[in-house]
DNA sequence: CAGGATCCGTGACGATACTG
DNA sequence: CAGTATCGTCACGGATCCTG
């Protein structure tokens, strides 16, 4: 086999690796509309973010919250309000995955266009 | 409010239906990956799909890709040969999808580059 | 307000054996 | 080879109540 075959053999499978890495991250119901409700709105509170992620309960919330700020992607400021509020944002590595988000939503259009139009 | 407010924040609700839209097709552990490997190396048959799809048992790709199937991104074609084989690809609307997992490929590996430097 | 505690159902996912 | 059948587990996700 050519040096060229193996380099293509083995870019496939680093590329599906790295797929699936990114999948671990970011698979689940909510954490894809999260990340687009904090995208398009910028700095938002817990209570918004119940209000805005439809139908997400508070449990869920909190602990898809926790996986992202564990893996770097949003940062949790709490301020000192009576009661306390908490905000939430993209750091900027989460804001890397803007292009993610913007090919799903584009794409969820076209697949829309698609599923209606037949 | 102006005009103009209020089309940004229909926008926004909009946008997030279409992403939840799009999710609603794609998430899951297997749906990304499986369909990275058929955009990767085109045709491919079951006994492929198991091998490249690292992890996967049979009966959850023979459901995904049931699902794939119905929701017109993979097309399914039995050949008569002995044993029969099958083989499936992507549909054009399926190819639509390349770009998300270009970009889900890019992340990835920016990704791994944040977890491993730090 | 932000969330933790608790209880609970359902389905995603997995391993193995089997069939046309 | 391309699945299906069967059995089992566990975490996802939901509802409700509670607290600093």
């Amino acid at each position: 086999m050519k040096k060229k075959e193996v380099e293509k053999i083995e870019g496939c499978i680093t590329r599906l690796m790295v797929i699936r890495d990114a999948m671990d991250v970011l698979s689940g119901k909510w954490k894809i509309p999260i990340i687009a409700s904090l995208s398009l709105k910028g700095k938002m509170r817990f209570m918004d973010l119940i209000r805005e992620v439809d139908g997400i309960a508070a449990k869920m919330l909190s602990k898809e919250l926790m996986s992202l700020e564990t893996n770097l992607l949003i940062k949790r400021t709490v301020m000192n309000t009576k009661p306390i509020t908490v905000e939430y944002e993209l750091t900027p590595h989460g804001k890397t995955l803007n292009k993610i988000i913007k090919e799903i939503g584009d794409w969820g259009v076209l697949h829309r266009k698609m599923i209606i139009g037949k």
